[in-house]
DNA sequence: GCCAGCATACCGGTTTCCCGGTATTGCGGA
DNA sequence: TCCGCAATACCGGGAAACCGGTATGCTGGC
């Protein structure tokens, strides 16, 4: 037999990482190489132990898993990624395959679909399972919200008002509602609150 | 050698859930006799098994992990239930523990604390790890809401105005003011968006 | 029996938010 | 080159939210 799947696992709850490795450990044709707890020690072990496939949680301290993901695609465009979260919003998936993720799962998956994916994106494929497919779908029906709508709808989970947040982009206040008001539109809600409500839902923003 | 601890695992993620059993059954005093998903199967399998554990996450769908530790009480009241979860805020694990959980614990910690506290449950004990007693201490320091608040909390959250929230509780729409500003004040904030991003945070509110 | 806490209710005043417009600049794709 | 989109800005009106105060009934504990 050929050489195992060598697999770098991104996690930040240490039970479910040590739980996630002995998953995989089971398969004589997997070996976690590496393990990280937030994204600027994924990125030090993608570089120090150039893994087969990267397993990576969205949700870590710090360094986002987004922002992990485009860091190691930055140094090597080929490194073949998996996000494995809990995340079922919409934006959160088709964010993550737009940073250069090669396919994502759920944490309710079960093992052997975590494990036959695994083997699918070392093999160069591109597994999608059909209920993360369906997600997309839903997405691309869905207007997006711009980067700097992003920011205002984050400052307002927050907690800060039109006049604070105008403040902090450099903005006048009427031009921060504006923006709310292109928010509301988008998500379809009617004011702030439902907004990041449906925000949250959706995975365009995070709750920490 | 004795009889091997009996534990029912209580965890909405498979994947997380499947881990976590091969982490305890590596220890050969311990035996997951049976598993649930949600609140109503976790009460099913504790009377068909009367296991000697409980582990219990508190993010369920259906029936909530609180819930579900009251009925399990109710039913059994000496069952002795750990709630392993992610929820890091100071009133999630106040109200676990007031609702019958015999200890807390969170997902990163590690292995090895789970197993010695799990062990530790079943020989009578009740071990709190330092990081919970100081989330504890913190919270008695705090005011808490009352359920109606906390009602109130809840619908502002999904995004009513204080009109529909009056009206779904039958008070008027002044009272609902006045719940709200009570709210604002235990929690420190001056509107309903920050209110719940902190009731999150806390753990007074899920994100579902 | 009294006090504390909870839930209820109302009022007047100020601030913030939400909605409907209109308009300009700049940039990248058809 | 022209169109569309993102981002910026302003205005006026109406709705909702926030603040401070006062007050009543009820319940449970000391």
């Amino acid at each position: 037999m050929s050489e195992p799947i060598r697999i770098l696992c991104v996690e930040d709850h240490r039970i479910v990482r040590e739980g996630i490795r002995l998953l995989l450990e089971r398969e004589p044709d997997l070996a976690v190489v590496a393990v990280a707890e937030n994204g600027e020690q994924a990125l030090a072990e993608h570089r120090a132990h150039r893994p087969d496939v990267t397993l990576m949680d969205l949700q870590l301290p710090g360094m986002s898993g987004l922002e992990a993901i485009r860091a190691i695609r930055k140094d090597y465009p080929d490194a073949r990624i998996v996000v494995l979260t809990m995340y079922q919003g919409d934006e959160a998936i088709f964010s993550a395959l737009e940073a250069g993720a090669t396919t994502y799962l759920l944490k309710d998956s079960l093992a052997d679909e975590l494990i036959d994916v695994v083997r699918g994106v070392h093999a160069g494929g591109r597994p999608m399972l059909p209920a993360i497919e369906a997600k997309l779908s839903e997405h691309s029906n869905r207007p997006r919200l711009t980067p700097r709508e992003v920011e205002v709808i984050k400052l307002v989970s927050e907690g800060f008002r039109n006049r604070e947040i105008a403040a902090m982009l450099g903005i006048s206040e009427e031009t921060a509602q504006v923006h709310l008001r292109n928010i509301f539109q988008k998500l379809g809600t009617r004011d702030r609150t439902a907004a990041v409500q449906v925000a949250l839902r959706r995975g365009i923003l995070q709750v920490g």
